[in-house]
DNA sequence: ACGGTGATGAGACTTGGTCCCATCACCGTA
DNA sequence: TACGGTGATGGGACCAAGTCTCATCACCGT
């Protein structure tokens, strides 16, 4: 028997998501989500440094990619090694059972610059990580910064395709070929 | 003779900058730098919207952006037309004149996580508003974005080399070489 | 001289976020 | 059984960002 109800952070998480469902975020406190989960402010923000962050904490997101890119086949070319990093986020993040929270998520993110604000800074975050681990595969600089802008973009497209609840294809399969739509597009420019 | 001490904003603007690089943007108070402007609390969230906002309030680029686009030749491809409205930035918004006070700026909000959020935010309007400029050329959307991407990544490398002060070159010129190695890297891929 | 106008000042108020200290249930040890 | 350590929580004081309302005050046209 656990002392406390367990899972403290997973409560204050569906609390959060579902008060900013109902009312919106400017329009919830940070009190509210605390109560709602059962705790109280400070414990919130014992859990997470500041209430943006309550929906961007499960942020393994980066080792992933790193490992992804990493873990690509030797001679692999820069894209090809991104597309691994997709297809390892598809198989250990972007599962079929998270996609109705993910999309959710994303509906509130969206509707709220301050949101919008803390994802877009995940997002470089996540780009200069991916450039990182290319220059580590010997990519040039300036290549692996194309390679990373244009992985970011795959990646992003083919998540609202993802997130299409009449589409049940998986994450990486999709991100593979939206990789090679972007790359094909990028020849026409 | 004006009834007040002319050009408030721009009073708070470089105060905020002094501050901020003295003691840092979190160890300074809006209260501090309204009053290093001879102004008042009420006043600064008068002229701006939010603290992080006095350093990126003088945002016309957005509508430089989209008017270089449109205003390209008719018979140039995307990242002809980017290249163009790059030019346009160079010649109204980065002109040798507010070189220093741009790396001054620049250099605040790379130490700064809530600025470069921000900045990240700012970003991605920009780039946004680039692909709508560029849709409304007639460029698909996929390869719109690609070639928006492109651009602001070019831009981004060409501002760093542009802030460095032993480079005197304009930033149009800068700004289409470096677009010219970002899209040969592009092709490496 | 007088009322309108527009930028400013003053201060109350809410909320995000920090910090310190108390509490309280469990656990290992004597 | 008693006891002290530990770790997550609660409580509340405190500061700064941001909002809002009302007062002020210098200019301007009539």
């Amino acid at each position: 028997m656990a002392r406390w109800q367990p899972n403290a952070s997973q409560r204050l998480v569906t609390a959060a998501l579902e008060l900013f469902e109902e009312r919106g975020y400017e329009n919830t406190t940070v009190i509210e989500i605390a109560e709602r989960a059962g705790l109280t402010k400070s414990t919130f923000f014992r859990h997470f440094p500041d209430k943006r962050e309550v929906l961007f904490g499960g942020g393994t997101m980066t080792g992933l990619v790193v490992q992804g890119i990493a873990a690509a086949p030797a001679g692999a070319g820069p894209l090809e090694a991104v597309a691994h990093a997709l297809d390892v986020i598809g198989k250990e993040a972007f599962t079929l059972d998270r996609r109705e929270f993910g999309a959710r998520r994303q509906a509130v993110i969206t509707a709220n610059p301050e949101l919008r604000e803390r994802e877009a800074l995940k997002g470089l975050g996540l780009t200069a990580s991916m450039v990182d681990a290319l220059k580590r595969r010997g990519v040039p600089a300036l290549t692996a910064h194309v390679a990373a802008e244009l992985g970011a973009l795959a990646w992003k497209i083919a998540y609202e395709r993802w997130s299409d609840t009449t589409n049940d294809e998986e994450f990486g399969e999709l991100a593979r070929q939206t990789l090679a739509e972007v790359q094909a597009a990028s020849a026409l420019c």
